[in-house]
DNA sequence: CGATCCCGCCACATT
DNA sequence: AATGTGGCGGGATCG
């Protein structure tokens, strides 16, 4: 099925339809429709596409069983692929999956299949654990629980829990936004914190004795239940998101179960907490130990937690005999040390759990990014921040009611965290409506950390950098590879390198993604999602700090007198072009109309000025999430990052400005056409430029340095001896016009027969350069030139980490053949944008690359075995 | 038989 | 009033 959907689904996108859920759920990319309450059961029907939506369909006509069994296969197998542990159940699965409608009466899918814990793992593995970009992908209830094919009241189990982690926040009626765990440790700290006042005496005591426990339980409960309540509650409203209505509904008692529950987990030194006593204490505030029933109803409520709770790899079932006899227990697995608050995707999980959402966060480019965030935060940012943090926790402390004021101090709070801050921070100036106000108050921490690294990040690496690109061809890639890697986890994970180098090398499978431009980035946001928009920025900002160091200094460089202004004039004339942008796309076709199936579809897109769903959840499937919700944001946005900037005319403006044009523009605009080497030109896989600026050829030329790139030849795998060297080019995108396309296109070909010398081809933003030139050219920070090559270096430094390991990253997989599936539409780049910096272009170029060698593999590779690569890299 | 916990009724909250 | 949420616990299933 899923073979069959995939092949439908690249043509298919293009025409584009929201309403192939079936699709999209394959496809991995969950929102990109705010428009929440649409019923995906109808669509169904108007799709004819997804042929497992007419099964759905049928089936649901069908009887009660048959439908379920239908759901679960579907759900299942994105599951088992997602999961490759678990044999046990994939095995089982693997044999629904098989029989058709027959099968169902051979065996009821048993409980366990049903399982609430289950049933979460699907969940989660719709989600990237850590989402790269800045984007929030937003989660409706209805299509998950149509998707996963259980009632929604399921549903509400999973993310209730889920959001008393702040995993995910509810955003309106129907749908919730996706945070993933990059602040889980953060909420868990937080957990841990209140934990402490409220139970850490009570769990102690526990640990010894359960029976005395009751007995002090009660004692305390009326002493502490009060406060911890409270900040239970506070806990909630933090969450990015910020629906700000919140308090109103009685307290959900599943949610405040839930961070009860871990606190008891954060606050016990043996890390194990038994039901009944876990029970017990959440009784607490009812009354003690009265009703069995109370007892029981609360054991089953924990059960559902605890569900979860495993689903996410934090604890696990375990028995503790103690006195009397073997009782029900859980230990917690998770992270148990918050220090930073930063988010540690690997090291989240030292158990080594298969959670499918965990795993996908170990892709490497995530790590990359992670890493780059956790130096960050822990260097510069921490002077400032922790200032912060001792402020806000104060008010934390505070037993305050939950107003707005006090998720304003949470939220200060949270921004401990660079990431969050940062997050934070984008989202106010997107999405200044949401949270302006608090928001402001992280800013100044963001400027501090952009700013420091950027000096250093920036340019020293650039001088040791340099060289390897010079490589010769086959060592080149190999070189890069091992000198990236090293660059960035050198000092404080700062992705170095790619601002350094003057010079892309694309490994020879590679990549060719080249992210250009980038002011116009605002242009997307045009399309207004909803208020969720802003976390994406943020989140990006975050993950990319080094990247928006780099953007930051080439403005410097290249017009430091008057970056921000520049920029936002350029963004209004990129938001003009945006509309172009998917026309230029079209442009490459000729040679490459042998291309795959996959660069028709593109084509197609380019035609479709809004495909950017498509295009976002052909990234990746992490990246498409996140990109749905940037594209959503509305254009306001930029205005309301142009207001920021000018607010603080300091740095912290024009990086984050930086980075979102970037992240924008290049997703808003589809700047480079990826085409897929046909036979004749397999080997060389080109990115074109299909966005303005044909003039950007002339670097200095606008203020705004920006890194579009006209084109970018990348070779095969074949010619993997040969690195391809690509210099910036700066584009003046201010005057996009659509013939400036084809002079990229020119400009392209013109590599191309360099490649053909087998040498490696650099290509310069104007001339073409010779393999072992020196990068010294580009090598001056302040150049604009730079600008581009940060990009470039970043998008190879991406490119590295994926390619070689390849199987290891199954999220580049994924971006690739969503890439594929759809063409370039601007979310696509956009995610990849977020990260990064480094792992854009990287990723896309990945996809594609990897497409091209794996071809067939992969392409064929239902949106199941995507996931399933996905879940396999998560382990790191 | 106890441990689990699915299922879905039904009340309350929102729209 | 309709629909979204989610408390709650009967009772089925598992071990």
């Amino acid at each position: 099925e899923n073979i069959f959907d995939r092949s439908r689904m690249a043509p298919k996108t293009p025409i584009k339809n929201e309403p192939v859920d079936l699709s999209k759920q394959k496809g991995c990319t969950p929102e990109r429709n705010p428009i929440t309450p649409v019923k995906l059961v109808d669509r169904p029907q108007p799709d004819p596409w997804t042929p497992t939506a007419n099964l759905k369909i049928l089936v649901s006509a069908a009887s009660p069983d048959m439908r379920d069994r239908e759901k679960k296969k579907e759900l299942f197998r994105p599951i088992e692929n997602s999961e490759q542990s678990d044999t046990l159940d994939s095995l089982q699965y693997d044999m629904v999956d098989d029989s058709t409608v027959d099968e169902f009466e051979k065996q009821r899918p048993s409980r366990k299949q049903k399982s609430l814990g289950l049933l979460c793992q699907k969940f989660l593995a719709r989600y990237p654990s850590y989402p790269l970009s800045t984007e929030k992908t937003t989660i409706s209830l209805d299509e998950v629980a149509s998707i996963l094919g259980v009632e929604r009241r399921r549903i509400y189990d999973i993310v209730n829990v889920l959001e008393s982690l702040h995993l995910v926040s509810r955003v309106a009626k129907n749908q919730y936004c996706w945070h993933g765990r990059h602040n889980l440790n953060q909420t868990l700290k937080m957990l841990q914190e209140v934990g402490e006042l409220q139970y850490g005496e009570l769990m102690t005591v526990f640990q010894h004795k359960e029976q005395d426990l009751d007995y002090k339980f009660g004692e305390r409960k009326k002493e502490t239940i009060p406060d911890s309540q409270d900040t239970l509650l506070l806990d909630l409203p933090e969450p990015d998101c910020t629906s700000a209505s919140v308090n109103s509904r009685k307290d959900k008692s599943l949610r405040i179960m839930s961070q009860k529950f871990v606190m008891l987990f954060l606050v016990s030194k043996t890390k194990i907490v038994t039901l009944d006593v876990a029970a017990k204490i959440l009784i607490e505030e009812t009354q003690d130990t009265v009703d069995h029933s109370k007892f029981k109803t609360k054991v089953r409520r924990l059960y559902d937690i605890a569900n979860v709770l495993t689903s996410l790899g934090l604890i696990k079932k375990v028995h503790v005999t103690e006195d009397r006899g073997r009782k029900p227990a859980f230990k917690w697995i998770g992270p148990v040390e918050f220090p930073g608050k930063t988010d540690e995707p690997r090291g989240h999980s030292p158990t080594s759990h298969p959670l499918p959402g965990t795993q996908r966060g170990a892709h490497s480019p995530y790590q990359i990014c992670a890493t780059g965030k956790q130096k960050f935060t822990r260097h510069a940012s921490f002077n400032g921040i922790k200032p912060c943090e001792g402020t806000r926790r104060k008010v934390s402390s505070e037993p305050s009611s939950p107003s707005q004021e006090r998720q304003d101090e949470y939220c200060s709070k949270m921004i401990n965290l660079a990431a969050v801050c940062r997050q934070k921070i984008e989202e106010d100036n997107r999405n200044p409506n949401i949270t302006s106000p608090l928001s402001i108050p992280p800013v100044p921490e963001d400027s501090d950390f952009c700013v420091n690294p950027l000096p250093q990040a920036v340019f020293p690496v650039v001088a040791a950098d340099v060289p390897s690109p010079s490589l010769p061809n086959g060592i080149s890639s190999q070189a890069l590879h091992h000198s990236t890697p090293a660059a960035f986890k050198t000092e404080s994970g700062k992705p170095t390198l790619l601002p350094n180098q003057p010079f892309l090398c694309f490994p020879s499978s590679s990549l060719f993604m080249l992210c250009g431009s980038l002011q116009e980035s605002n242009l997307k946001e045009t399309l207004p999602s909803t208020g969720d928009v802003g976390s994406r920025s943020a989140e990006a900002q975050a993950a990319i700090p080094p990247a928006a160091c780099q953007k930051r200094s080439f403005h410097k460089c290249t017009s430091p007198s008057a970056p921000v202004d520049d920029e936002e004039p350029a963004a209004k004339k990129q938001t003009m072009e945006q509309s172009d942008v998917p026309l230029s796309l079209v442009v490459p076709k000729k040679p490459f109309e042998s291309l795959k199936a996959e660069s028709t579809p593109r084509n197609g897109c380019a035609s479709a000025v809004h495909l950017e769903a498509f295009p976002l959840d052909l990234a990746s499937p992490v990246a498409s999430e996140a990109a749905d919700k940037e594209s959503a944001k509305p254009l306001d946005s930029q205005e309301q990052e142009k207001q920021s900037q000018s607010k603080d005319p300091d740095e912290p403006s024009p990086g984050k400005e930086h980075i979102s044009k970037e992240n924008d523009s290049q997703p808003s605009l589809p700047q480079y056409l990826y085409v897929q080497p046909t036979a004749g030109l397999s080997s060389f896989n080109f990115l074109l430029s299909a966005n303005q600026a044909p003039g950007a050829i002339s670097l200095a030329a606008s203020p705004l340095p920006s890194m579009s790139v006209p084109c970018v030849v990348v070779p095969s795998a074949a010619l993997a001896p040969f690195p391809l060297m690509c210099s910036p080019a700066v584009t003046s995108p201010l005057s996009p016009v659509p013939d400036g396309s084809f002079s990229a296109t020119s400009s392209m070909n013109f590599s191309m027969s360099s490649l053909a010398s087998t040498t490696p081809v650099l290509i310069g933003t104007t001339a073409v350069v010779t393999p072992k030139v020196s990068p010294m050219p580009w090598a001056d920070p302040q150049q604009p030139a730079l600008h581009p090559n940060p990009v470039l270096a970043r998008s190879c430094s991406a490119v590295k980490l994926d390619s070689p390991v390849f199987m290891g990253h199954p999220v580049t997989l994924l971006k690739l053949q969503q890439p594929s599936s759809a063409p370039l539409t601007p979310k696509n780049i956009r995610p990849a944008h977020d990260e990064a910096v480094f792992k854009t272009p990287g990723s896309l170029g990945d996809h594609v690359t990897w497409k091209k060698n794996d071809g067939s593999q992969t392409r064929n590779a239902s949106s199941v075995q995507r996931r399933l690569e996905i879940s396999s890299t998560s382990p790191d």
